[in-house]
DNA sequence: TACTTGCTAATGTATATACAACAAATCGAG
DNA sequence: CTCGATTTGTTGTATATACATTAGCAAGTA
């Protein structure tokens, strides 16, 4: 193991312990260099990862410490739901059931940051896994970002990654909630009662403006979402992150 | 800006703008050091640092190259439902509505990897938005690794709180799903009439073991979650992260 | 062809040094 | 005692250098 390596160990197995609470001090660039018998630039790689990973703070004037957990917030990943349907080794398809040019009412106008009334997109699509529909993806997209839009083929490629592919997408918004599907999206969902649906509202951006506005509705009783959590960056011990 | 961050946003703009695809090779640290006329350790670290960030991979002996675009997920934040609710500059409060030890049943047991039939903590708490109901939390925990969790005033301190004080958290795993509450439930919510509910089911761990098994249950009608996610780590112009 | 060898270029690690920016403690004057 | 200036310690940036490790290529060899 490299010297940093060591050096970044020491101070984990402090941290993780508990011997070292949140706030504790932690020993100085130059402090660590006399320990370790290291250069400080070495036992700066340290501690600079350590804060990268979000182990300690550090303070210039001050020096560095180890950093209050982060209970407040934990991060669930959302994927993309054809490569999801695939990693469980189930069979993914789309069926296109819309895909117009509409003028945009006011509220859209104002989401996608467009004219009021302009021409925007809009398709609805229905993913199914094993001939189960699990989800229906109903899309706004901005035309002035991806005027092609209208004219991909959907069975073949998701729409978000077809957007992510035409435009470098930044950021995205989610709202996620418990819904009861309308009479339109049941049908589409072969639903005979109401149920439960899981419903994401889903805003992408890239560096132009807003992309795309999509309300993906899940049947609660055919899907969940699931997602696996780090609270901290993993010590790289194996060499793999 | 310093040296480095030219560099980094020279190629961040490459990339973004498009005119460098998918696995385009980026100039070595030395070129960069030529181009930029800095030393290599300078041009190194912004190297360095976009491939911590995920924008460009590199690879000893070969070179560096843009890093494949990750469409396929995303990632969104959850967050503990009182400092959810503080920063919206609501009240938060919390009744206890259920604190005992009881046998755990085998489902139980095997989720929190205990012996079957032993003594767990079990607690239902209500927390309140503004004097609403908005989440029931049905948590077990693992006495071995939280002996005092059931003499804790969690009116005071969120259990989740409380478990990230007493223990060093450090994964949890997440399902979201959508359904209709039960007849409890539904008492603790004070609704009147079912309705769908997001219902989140949440696993921690610290480095010892299964800490605790919590179902949280929000009525659909007044609760959504709510994230911001960046695809990539966004450039840190102005000095925050 | 198939394999080996050696060279070159690229990244990875480590060290030494210099100076800048800043925080906190210290000291001195009033 | 209080306020302000100075000092000291710590992190941030930048440079120069040395050597290790590896990928890719080219040339040579069987």
């Amino acid at each position: 193991m490299s010297k940093y390596e060591q050096i970044k160990e020491y101070i984990y197995q402090k941290i993780e312990s508990g011997e070292w609470p949140e706030n504790h001090p932690v020993s100085s660039e130059n402090g660590l260099a006399g320990q370790f018998n290291v250069s400080r630039m070495t036992a700066r790689r340290a501690l600079q990862e350590l804060a990268d990973e979000g182990l300690v703070t550090r303070a210039r004037g001050s020096g560095t410490f180890v950093a209050p957990l982060k209970s407040q917030s934990a991060l669930l990943t959302i994927r993309n739901i054809a490569d999801e349907i695939r990693t469980r080794q189930h069979q993914h398809h789309a069926k296109v059931v819309l895909m117009e040019e509409v003028s945009a009412p006011p509220t859209l106008a104002t989401f996608l940051h467009v004219p009021n009334g302009s021409k925007v997109w809009h398709s609805v699509i229905i993913h199914f896994e094993n001939d189960q529909p699990v989800q229906v993806e109903d899309r706004y997209v901005n035309p002035r970002l991806v005027p092609e839009y209208g004219q991909q083929d959907f069975t073949a490629c998701t729409p978000h990654e077809y957007l992510c592919e035409v435009t470098p997408l930044t950021e995205a918004s989610h709202q996620i909630e418990a819904v009861l599907p309308d009479q339109q999206t049941m049908q589409w969902l072969g639903l005979s009662e109401p149920e439960p649906c899981l419903q994401i509202n889903r805003r992408t951006w890239c560096s132009d403006g807003v992309v795309s506005q999509a309300t993906l509705t899940h049947p609660g009783s055919k899907y969940r979402l699931g997602g696996h959590i780090t609270f901290r960056s993993p010590r790289k011990t194996k060499g793999e992150v």
